[in-house]
DNA sequence: AAACCAAGAACATCAGTAGAACATTAGAAA
DNA sequence: TTTCTAATGTTCTACTGATGTTCTTGGTTT
């Protein structure tokens, strides 16, 4: 699964994050590994975000976070498990990959989505946030996305909410969805088909619909549930 | 995940609460971290609220709240929780303010609540729910209410949703809260003060606002989050 | 009104990430 | 063995992010 560079590079950044509590910079990754230069770093944390061990934020400094560890039997300190502040999180990595209990996982917040926001918005990751279990489907994979403005008020989705997407590529008349219009712009709104052409609603009567061919909507993903905190 | 500023601030952020009860303000992070300007301060708790790490109340003074900690598990002074300022005010958190470690808490659905539902509502336990720990504040208990009716409409709490409640009896003008009327029934409104007296506002045009005198009113919780299943 | 405080614009500097381009090496495949 | 390709090592360039600073604006508390 990775190579030696790699999994030394990974070994690393584990090492320099529970020291430090923060990870390191390319530079110091560089160091690390005695290279003399950055891209090397740069194709390996590539590597490694493809094959899912790190997550990044993009353009972020030391934005880097471990989602899980290869079985490293070395490891001597094993029960080396320091909690000194009461409530410090316990390390994602390593034993913490068993943490998710049944009853909540964990979903990349993947930005913020409105009526007439670009398409790039859904493909910005920021952060996790925890779910209940139960409000996910038992298939498919989800996403959160965080509600920006008021088009969908009369369907009870507010401004700053967080829903949580299922994603799919079809849908049926009446469902909310994620709708990739265009190929430029994402939005959510309710799904109605008629013929041959689909209708995107706002929950907002300050919102038309707009009517689209066929072939101009991509679904991306189709609400399942919504978060809300005061 | 966090730069080295971000979780200087982030820690002195944590120290500061746990042995003042408040969070510190922009000056005194500020003085904290050695800078001549708040606007850092600014861009570095912005920092801290995209990557998830603390939660804020806008435009609200020291409204700050942290949501998760990283794992630092250096910091010599751990027992170091003294109460130095003299008339610094009691601070009920001390081990309160158990940096959630744990993900998602188990809140007992407590029934359903509505206008008009009779007390005995709140109090029929009938199952427990996984909530995302970052719904729910530091300090306090919490329950669940499943909300019937469609009288908070138009605040985006719909028939069905599940309503996160933390348990007090105060409020303030704006909350919206679970009411004890006259010890007789039990309901979500927004509370208004105004004198002496005690307006209930419904978020539907079709319920009216009704007002009692201070003494029919028993505040029993305050809403901090929605859960709302599709 | 006065004191305090958060939000944020504007500007400057340095740290850090993204990638293109090209050379070299270790294996895997023929 | 020879050939081909993925993984690496290196250099350089471009651009963005992170941070320090000063000031202004507007909200909140007393």
């Amino acid at each position: 699964m990775l190579t030696k560079k790699q999994l030394e590079l990974l070994e690393f950044i584990y090492n320099r994050t529970q020291n430090d509590g923060v990870s390191p910079s390319f530079d110091e990754m560089k160091e690390a590994l005695s290279l003399r230069s950055k891209s090397g770093i740069h194709r390996l944390i590539t590597a490694l975000e493809e094959r899912g061990f790190i997550r990044r934020l993009a353009h972020r400094a030391r934005a880097i976070e471990i989602t899980k560890m290869p079985n490293l039997q070395s490891n001597g300190s094993k029960n080396f498990n320091p909690r000194v502040i009461q409530g410090s999180r316990p390390s994602q990595p390593s034993d913490a990959l068993s943490v998710s209990s049944d009853d909540v996982r964990s979903l990349p917040l993947m930005g913020r989505i409105a009526a007439g926001v670009p398409i790039s918005a859904i493909e910005d990751y920021t952060q996790d946030i925890p779910v209940p279990n139960n409000m996910l489907r038992s298939e498919g994979r989800h996403y959160a996305l965080e509600v920006k403005g008021d088009s969908m008020i009369d369907a009870g989705i507010n401004d700053g909410d967080v829903v949580i997407i299922k994603e799919t590529n079809t849908a049926e008349t009446g469902d909310i969805i994620v709708a990739l219009v265009e190929d430029q712009e994402a939005t959510l709104k309710r799904f109605r088909r008629s013929g041959s052409s689909i209708a995107l609603e706002a929950a907002n009567p300050a919102y038309e619909t707009r009517v689209f061919r066929d072939s101009q909507i991509k679904v991306q993903g189709k609400l399942v549930g919504l978060i809300r905190t005061y």
